[in-house]
RNA sequence: GCGGGUGUAACUCAGUUGGUAGAGUGUCAGCUUCCCAAGCUGAAUGUCGCGGGUUCGAGUCCCGUCUCCCGCUCCA
């Protein structure tokens, strides 16, 4: 990684708190690992960025909109297959500092390691007062299988493997060497009600999908739409990382912009290709720079336990390539699932073809948080003038928090208060910005820093003829407008 | 979670062998200023990440802890 690059990030870094895009959570207590907040410009910019999301993906005849519930049943996470796959007992070897996952350290050894381990816990049952010699009986096959298990199960078995040094590292070879297995399970966890009960645990949702996938039925018969269809959604959701990173690339609390779109088995690897493309072109819409943008098929190997197919949509940050959306063939399986775990008959009837089918589902799954990295990273400028740099956030207008600021020339003359009455006027439409201290060329500078793409000055021309100069954050280039016609003069920049 | 680095004013940083904190930028007020960080005058702001310890005395030494950064690991 270029080091200037990474100074990049830290500019922005810094930038972001003190301009108000984004603060790190709980800052006067030192902070909260992977939290992060959204000051004044932060919400602005992430709200334009969701607002574009939204309109692009549910302002058409076939996406319907849906908010669920953070908090769900928590059955609906073993259908999903997030209990089973979110928790994973893991050790490192203190000697090499690799890390393992249980059931992959254990698939790694040979017949005759798992035999070892066989014999171990057969004693090691006797010694707890059970009967080892029941399962010595077993044929070697199942003792294997259930040695295993109990290895990765039970952190005690572990432990007295690992102390009798039959666990080796597959690394460095060392045996004896574990640290104590650690669950990670990636799901948070809380209790409904009052009572810490472990009846009443539930799970803040790890992604927003299945809030829309167990609400199918509903939309569609609230809306009577027909397959292929989609359903949209922004919502937190909550991942409890090993490790954040990258500013706001890795946090445990982020927001999603997702979309499910149910079409007929069949038809589902050309509405893949067709949404992977629209999405791409998203972001290629709303100003970020073409080249910085590829697109990352995964390896069949790779994909999800529920994927057929899938690509990253990948932004190169300063730190590297990060995946900033993903588009799923999710097949059947989540659909199935649920029918499967709630009992509930989720088949879809095309009046069509006179077929009962499950719908596959093409899932678009872009990081609101991450996208707004990728915009203020992709934005951000430092352009050598003449005998100064500028800082220049080049957000699309779409985009900007503020989309323009009032800055009377002098602050005399009445100048200062045609700018208040043209800022107060403009504000019922626009969110806009006044400033009349200091120096000009002072204020633009800072309008230049927050991405403001259009800056209005009240000169002494205004006091004759009603007409303000708009000057143009990327070219600098100024025009002058009737102050009748600024507001459709907005409305048009901001509309491409 | 492991290893390395880091944490001093809003930001970027300085702080000499331990003697209770400075600069630049920014911010604010005033003057000046008819278009791109101008100038002048003045002002505010820190329990030096947090908690212990050593010491007559700790930003400076020791221990713990947390944050952030880099690497490894992880990333359904």
């Amino acid at each position: 990684m270029a080091k200037n690059q990474q100074n990049t990030l830290e500019k922005i870094v810094s930038l972001s708190k003190r301009r108000g895009f984004v603060f790190q959570s709980s800052e006067i207590y030192s902070g909260l690992n992977g939290c992060w907040d959204y000051g004044p410009l932060g919400v602005e910019l992430l709200r334009n960025v969701k607002d574009a999301w939204w309109k692009a993906m549910t302002y058409r005849e076939d996406v319907e909109g849906l908010d669920a519930s953070i908090l769900m049943h928590p059955r609906v996470w073993e259908a999903s297959g997030h209990v089973e796959n979110f928790t994973d007992p893991m050790v490192d070897c203190k000697q090499c500092k690799s890390r393992y996952r249980l059931d992959v350290l254990y698939e790694s050894y040979n017949e005759k390691r798992r035999k070892k381990i066989a014999d171990a816990y057969a004693v090691l049952l006797t010694d707890k007062g059970e009967d080892g010699e029941a399962f010595k009986a077993q044929p070697r096959e199942q003792q294997l299988e259930v040695a295993g298990d109990a290895l990765v199960d039970h952190a005690e078995v572990f432990n007295a493997m690992n102390e009798k040094e039959l666990l080796v590292c597959a690394n460095c070879g060392s045996t004896g060497s574990f640290t104590v297995p650690r669950k990670f399970n990636l799901m948070f966890k809380t209790f409904v009600g009052p009572v810490e009960d472990s009846n009443a645990v539930v799970f803040l949702r790890p992604e927003t999908a299945q809030g829309i996938f167990v609400n199918f039925g509903n939309v569609s018969q609230a809306t009577r739409q027909k397959v292929p269809f989609g359903i949209a959604q922004i919502g937190k959701a909550f991942r409890n990382e090993i490790n954040t990173k990258n500013f706001l690339f890795r946090t445990r609390e982020f927001e999603q912009m997702e979309m499910q779109f149910f079409v007929k088995p069949g038809t589902d690897d050309e509405w893949y290709e067709q949404w992977r493309d629209m999405r791409l072109q998203w972001f290629i819409d709303h100003g970020m720079k073409k080249e910085k943008l590829r697109m990352h098929p995964h390896a069949d190997d790779k994909l999800a336990h529920y994927a057929k197919a899938a690509v990253d949509i990948e932004y190169e940050f300063p730190f590297g390539w990060g995946e900033i959306e993903g588009i799923h063939n999710r097949t059947d399986f989540d659909l199935r699932r649920h029918q499967e775990f709630s009992g509930k008959g989720l088949e879809y009837f095309d009046q069509e073809s006179q077929e009962k089918y499950i719908p596959y589902v093409i899932e678009t799954s872009a990081g609101a948080s991450r996208s707004l990295m990728a915009f203020l990273v992709d934005a951000y400028e430092e352009e050598e003038l003449e005998k100064e740099t500028r800082t220049v956030l080049r957000f699309h207008p779409k985009l900007a928090p503020f989309k323009a600021a009032v800055l009377p020339l002098v602050k005399r003359d009445g100048m200062d208060e045609i700018g208040m009455k043209l800022y107060r006027d403009l504000q019922k439409d626009f969110k806009v910005f006044y400033d009349d201290s200091g120096s000009v060329g002072r204020r633009y500078r800072r309008q230049d820093e927050i991405g403001t793409p259009f800056g209005i000055t009240v000169d002494s021309e205004t006091l004759e003829d009603q007409t303000v100069t708009v000057r143009d954050r990327d070219s600098m280039q100024q025009e002058r407008v009737s102050m009748d016609a600024l507001r459709g003069y907005l409305s048009d920049k901001l509309s491409v």
